[in-house]
RNA sequence: GCGCCCGUAGCUCAGGCGGACAGAGCAGCUGCCUUCUAAGCAGCGGGCCGCAGGUUCGAAUCCUGCCGGGCGCGCCA
């Protein structure tokens, strides 16, 4: 890649993507001087080339950038490292912007940059789709979470799973997926049964006033339940139209009407908490269009099943799982993993991608999952599944105690009445999913600089008053050419706007690793930094009142770093102030 | 017993597909508001990365075994 001196697109000075396009810029360079250097014999023949990054250095000091590829060559080269990096930084084009290359530590090939390199980024950032990429490359992805069974209200792990789940999914569209949310409503089937025999034993206790009966074995134990009866009895016509039905029918619409209810609640919460699905897909529905006997009969026609004790059984220890699990009961009725199958199958004929995202208590049962669907000749990669685990509520400094077992646990509409719905996305989003968190409520509610979620408002709020008072003295919106990256007469170079421009120009590349890697928690991490990086600026560099190029070129810097906060904050749903 | 997840600073947590001295916030201590939001900034102190082996030029990161915590191991879902 000879330097050339074709003028540049524009495209090209306003880069989609900085970091990623200089990293690849410098690894061709470095690519090319190593093929030089073997071909000059100045480096040993290799009998294979190992793969080399270009990395951003923990340490800044040693540079902008860095390559392990003198390290990486060690070993085929049978060479000291620091002796192949000397060889390779021989042969290097040192062109613009690199500024200086230095060999460092065990065999760092070290690129320092001109400060001016990373100017454009201020224009990049403010465009609208800042920090999209197209790593994902379209590809359908599905995404289920939530999910909670409709025998009660969501709780606070169905929060945590909300929070995650929904920022995972704009991420994923930021990073170029094609996204699609789906929640998976079980409404049929013994799950449903079961919470009807409590409606039923509810309905006698609190209706008809039985002190006599007690919930069977197993029924579900919520006091809760009491209530959605005496709701569900009074919106079928009161307590005499209801008792005048027969009995199965009765237990049967009281339980439907507060199935439904519970749905209804959970949309509503949802949605206050701005969480949006596609999707809100019925097991009933997948009963009724038959598609679990169309899968049941796929399974059997696959081969894989076999009858035992009047059941039939698919044999799951074929493609992994521990034991072989039961299908169809000698009933004839299904067990629950066979509409699960079907529901899985059904979204991998929809998507590239069906991520999952389960709690802890259920992760055992992937295996098999993912054994029926090999089974059904699916590629199992294609499910990806990511573990919600558990949440400790923390109040007044004591855990909160809760109870599956006994019906005692902390609905997300108690959570949300507690606690400001900014701080509880923050709280969830900013935590890998795969470890048990603590949330502790009275943290989340303080407004001051303990609670790290102002601290990113409060930076995104700090520069929108800015550019108000900038505007109100007619120094914003600047006009063309007044001062910044396009005219340049301003080349950011304090230490505090080089380091917020470098935060700025990260955020594409952080996008999509969070989308890569499933990990949307890594931009609260990020998010924090860039306020950081911008609250240093603010106390160090004077916008308002300098010269006018520098306040023009502050302006933007500021407003680069409003937008790119912006973007970072909606991505997690979190909303960004404009005011505190 | 078997399987999955977790164990990093006083607290809450990042980092974990091997790389240059282990990070942040909070809490503690010291400074900084006549000027754009002090919900802010600058600095200090604080860690056997659960323990022990192994692989590697190099391990918080990979492997094995322990210890501790959570969850699962139904013809419940």
């Amino acid at each position: 890649m000879a330097p050339t001196d074709e003028p540049r697109a524009p495209e090209s000075a306003a880069p989609a993507r900085p970091i990623a396009e200089m990293q690849a810029r410098l690894a061709a360079l470095v690519e090319e001087a190593v093929a030089q250097a073997l071909a000059e014999g100045d480096l040993p023949p290799l009998e294979e080339r190992p793969e080399f990054r270009v990395e951003i250095p923990n340490d800044r000091s040693h540079g902008d950038f860095a390559t392990n590829a003198a390290l990486a060559l060690a070993r085929p080269a049978r060479q000291n490292p620091r002796a192949i990096a000397q060889a390779i930084v021989r042969w290097l084009k040192v062109e613009p912007p690199i500024a200086e290359v230095s060999v460092a530590g065990p065999g760092f090939i070290n690129f320092r940059l001109v400060p001016s390199w990373l100017n454009p980024v201020v224009t990049a950032a403010r465009r609208p789709d800042w920090g999209s990429s197209a790593v994902g490359g379209g590809r359908r992805i599905l995404v289920e979470f939530v999910s909670a069974n409709p025998t009660g209200p969501l709780n606070l792990v169905n929060a945590r799973s909300a929070a995650y789940g929904d920022a995972l999914c704009r991420v994923l569209a930021a990073a170029g997926y094609h996204v699609e949310r789906e929640y998976y409503v079980n409404d049929a089937g013994n799950q449903f049964q079961r919470f009807a025999d409590a409606v039923r034993v509810r309905y006698m206790q609190a209706v008809e006033g039985r002190a006599d009966v007690e919930l069977p074995e197993g029924a579900y134990p919520g006091e809760y339940i009491i209530g959605y009866v005496q709701a569900a009895v009074e919106a079928l016509g009161g307590r005499g139209a209801v008792a005048a039905l027969p009995e199965e029918e009765r237990v049967e619409r009281l339980a439907r009407w507060a199935v439904e209810r519970i749905i209804a609640e959970a949309q509503d919460v949802l949605a206050r908490y701005r969480v949006r699905f596609d999707r809100w897909m019925r097991e009933s529905e997948l009963r009724e269009r038959g598609v679990a006997d169309a899968v049941f009969r796929r399974l059997v026609a696959s081969g894989h099943t076999y009858v035992q004790d009047g059941a039939v059984w698919l044999r799951t220890t074929a493609f992994g799982d521990d034991k072989d699990r039961v299908l169809r009961r000698a009933d004839g009725t299904y067990t629950y993993i066979v509409p699960d199958i079907a529901y899985h199958a059904d979204k991998l004929e929809r998507c590239d991608i069906a991520l999952d995202i389960l709690g802890q208590d259920h992760h055992g049962y992937v295996p098999r999952l993912r054994a029926a669907l090999a089974a059904l000749g699916y590629d199992t990669s294609r499910l990806e599944v990511l573990i919600n685990q558990m949440v400790h509520l923390v109040r007044g400094g004591e855990r909160v105690r809760m109870s599956k077992r006994r019906g005692e646990f902390v609905t997300m509409e108690e959570f949300l009445g507690e606690v400001d719905i900014d701080a509880a996305r923050w709280f969830f989003a900013a935590r890998a999913l795969d470890s048990t968190m603590e949330f502790d409520l009275d943290l989340a509610n303080l407004r001051t600089n303990e609670n790290p979620v102002y601290y990113v408002q409060y930076a995104h709020a700090r520069i929108a008053s800015l550019l108000e008072r900038a505007a109100e003295a007619g120094a914003w919106p600047v006009e063309a050419g007044a001062g910044g990256a396009e005219a340049a007469p301003y080349g950011y170079e304090e230490p505090a706007e080089r380091a917020l421009l470098w935060e700025i120009a990260r955020f594409p590349e952080e996008v999509a690793q969070a989308a890569e890697l499933r990990a949307p928690h890594r931009l609260a991490v990020y998010a924090r930094e860039l306020a950081a990086a911008y609250h240093t600026f603010y106390t160090d560099c004077r916008v308002l009142g300098a010269e006018p190029p520098v306040q023009a070129a502050r302006l933007l810097l500021s407003d680069a770093t409003r937008h790119t906060l912006a973007r970072c904050l909606d991505l997690l749903g979190v909303s960004a102030p404009e005011r505190m």
